[in-house]
DNA sequence: TATGAATGAGCCTTCATTCAT
DNA sequence: GATGAATGAAGGCTCATTCAT
């Protein structure tokens, strides 16, 4: 639950009831459509206790292919690892998932719909530009190395999505970049950032930063997600400087 | 080898702008027509006596596989399709290559090569460690670009290489990189780097960008490659300054 | 038994040809509506008591996979299918049926206990041999015609019984050729038939005929049930003719 | 190899030259493109001897799963069983076929051949056309007796193959069906048979008939396919009387 | 050098059926 | 009566690889 924990934590403060009710909307929404990806950790999930199981084989499925994709890639795991990880029958897995693509699209729509939904919080908190970039740029940082499974398999496995969910899914990435590149935007308006080179690939340069974060980072090396994040959003808001 | 006299003419100072224009032409010809890796076997290769056909079949298979690997991925790219695509059968490129995953090493192998070549020729060149950070980042732009598909392999499929193959493209990658933050280190001892952030950070911040050149950059866009070097080395020197 | 009423109705000699109509309209309906086999258990049925809804999902089921197992044979007809085109669920056609080869059976005892007593009922009514032959002969392509599922069932999937229904239904279908072929032998004894021709080959040649009207007839078509029987029963009786 | 007996000894007289060519042209494509259904009898074929095996595995395959389609169906037969009744592996297999309705359409493919040639030959043979038809008659039975599990297969297994493959045999077959049509059309010109009902009912009442025999007929029984031939062909001409 | 038939392991998926509720 | 999650056994098919020629 390290994920809610953040959400609660790293918000730019102070929103009112309606945020808060947003929230909570989605994230009841998310439970329903693919699963809440709540770690396959053992800690006792406090939300649990009242309500009932939700369905916990598809949580369980959802975690350990996100596990193992991320581990030896889509095409190298076979539905039989899956199910075994996850100690079911693969007749569970296709009652919970159409196929093993379905799989691997809901875990797309997982990660698209928790950064849209944090990146737009920073976005729309109040202050200057800069403080609000900078803001942003470590959160992502933060909820990368958070859902670093779900990082690593972002990209290299997104080619292996079906034609129509893929361009939904680049879609949906793009009005990601476009938020972001918005504030870089305002920033160069107000001529706080340099102008000279486009935001769209002060925005491209970021996010391949960001995105490569699964390919060397550790959370038990030396550094925290948060102070890898202090670092990415000071070289980027330096590289802004005019 | 053709292509160790190629890049011999296209090395930092000596020449103008034009110049630099055919070099990056050059190099995607080589990609698609050199195929390096003359086979891992230690048999003298009688295509060097007299510079002959060179064996036209295993680099049209290089070539294709490349291609291929690029598309659709490796674990989505059966034998049957590349050596349909490059028109021979199956026995042939079992002639040539020893796997499936000896191609695909055999990618990496002439991408490492190729990179650390230019790397080294750039860090040792003379002049000031800004400019020739700021060379060598332009350069390692351009090259990707130019071999668009290598990139794009390289990540996505770097997991599918046997474990002992694997060891040695990191190992070798990690050299890479040290070589390259041995520039940032020098910028940061001599004072005109900023130094509050570790330069392997740096190295790690610039080249995640540069691998994903191949998510969003188009040979056919607005921009040559020469260009995105320039906008990328700008940011990561304006990153560094103090 | 609203069934047996109704064959009560549409037997030979008590009423002129648009009573036929009339019969053959009812056929079709009842086919649809009655599902004869009231599940091969021993309970009493409650629906006798005053003829009530008499099991309405039941029926249901079994037009639903007459339907399907015609249309795509019993093979590729999933239960699934079965029961959403019921609009109901597994567990409800488990709770009516055995298995889906129960399904199956009931359909063909179903068929074959409506048409065994139509063939009594016109072997058994009085005058000449051959206007019985020739009744008889008609009335069997009517009711094949109008229940064409049943019959593109019957040959087509005989195979998928149990060995023990499979014989069962064999036997059955014996019977009901022997009767049969009682009237050809009959009319052979009396002279009025040639004999130089086996009367169980006579019946074989006819009934091979009638079973694949399902293959080529369709209600929609030129031709009314009665008038192919009536041309099937001529082409038999000039078949016989010494 | 009955089968060449047969055509050897059945036709109609006296063919010139160029009727034996048609013959051996249409036989040697025959091999090249379904097998020759050389039964998977252990005689020492003949026509091998010099020429090269000609795909022994292709034409077993295409043997065994003539014989466990017509046993046990199409859906029920399992590419395994068919490949282990032919002692080969699934990949020899889908080698030689694209998959398993490749292979039923291959069986298809033979059938309509066959009987397309044959008939044919008799209906442009000379003399009265009741003495055609009769020939003709006798010899479809004949045919079709002698292969019994094609006949099997074929209209029990149609509706498996894909929707143009269907399109495809039932326009062979309806071609097949015009032919036959063709000599009852032209005795009832003649006024050599009765013109009172459709000489399409005809085809389809003799053809049901004919089609029929698998599920009755045995090579074993009392009657051998000739004789049961000259019944039918016999009943078949006699309904026809004027 | 090069072919292509053949292998055998493994993959994704389907499906009839069961059973706790 | 009825549900629907879960099972487990196949099923069709693909594919990297081998080997006799």
């Amino acid at each position: 639950m390290r994920f809610r924990q953040s959400l609660d934590n790293a918000l730019p403060g102070q929103r009112g009831p309606q945020a808060a009710t947003d929230q909570s909307v989605c994230l009841g929404r998310m439970t329903k459509e693919v699963g809440m990806s709540r770690r396959a950790s053992n800690l006792p999930a406090p939300a649990d206790r009242g309500a009932p199981a939700e369905e916990p084989v598809r949580r369980r499925l959802l975690a350990e292919a996100t596990r193992l994709f991320a581990e030896r890639g889509f095409e190298s795991t076979s539905v039989q690892e899956i199910v075994a990880a996850a100690g079911v029958t693969k007749g569970a897995m296709y009652h919970y998932f159409g196929s093993k693509d379905d799989l691997l699209h809901e875990i797309y729509a997982r990660v698209l719909r928790l950064q849209m939904e944090r990146l737009n919080r920073f976005a729309d908190a109040g202050g200057p530009v800069a403080e609000r970039l900078h803001a942003a740029a470590t959160d992502v940082v933060v909820t990368t190395v958070d859902n670093l499974d779900d990082s690593k398999i972002f990209f290299r496995s997104m080619h292996q999505l079906a034609p129509e969910t893929y361009r939904s899914v680049r879609a949906e990435r793009r009005r990601y970049h476009e938020r972001f590149r918005g504030l870089v935007a305002e920033g160069q308006r107000d001529g706080v950032f340099r102008d000279d080179i486009p935001a769209e690939m002060v925005v491209d340069f970021f996010f391949g930063s960001v995105h490569h974060l699964g390919t060397w980072y550790h959370p038990d090396g030396p550094l925290t997600g948060k102070e890898v994040g202090r670092h990415f959003a000071d070289l980027l808001l330096g590289s802004l400087r005019p």
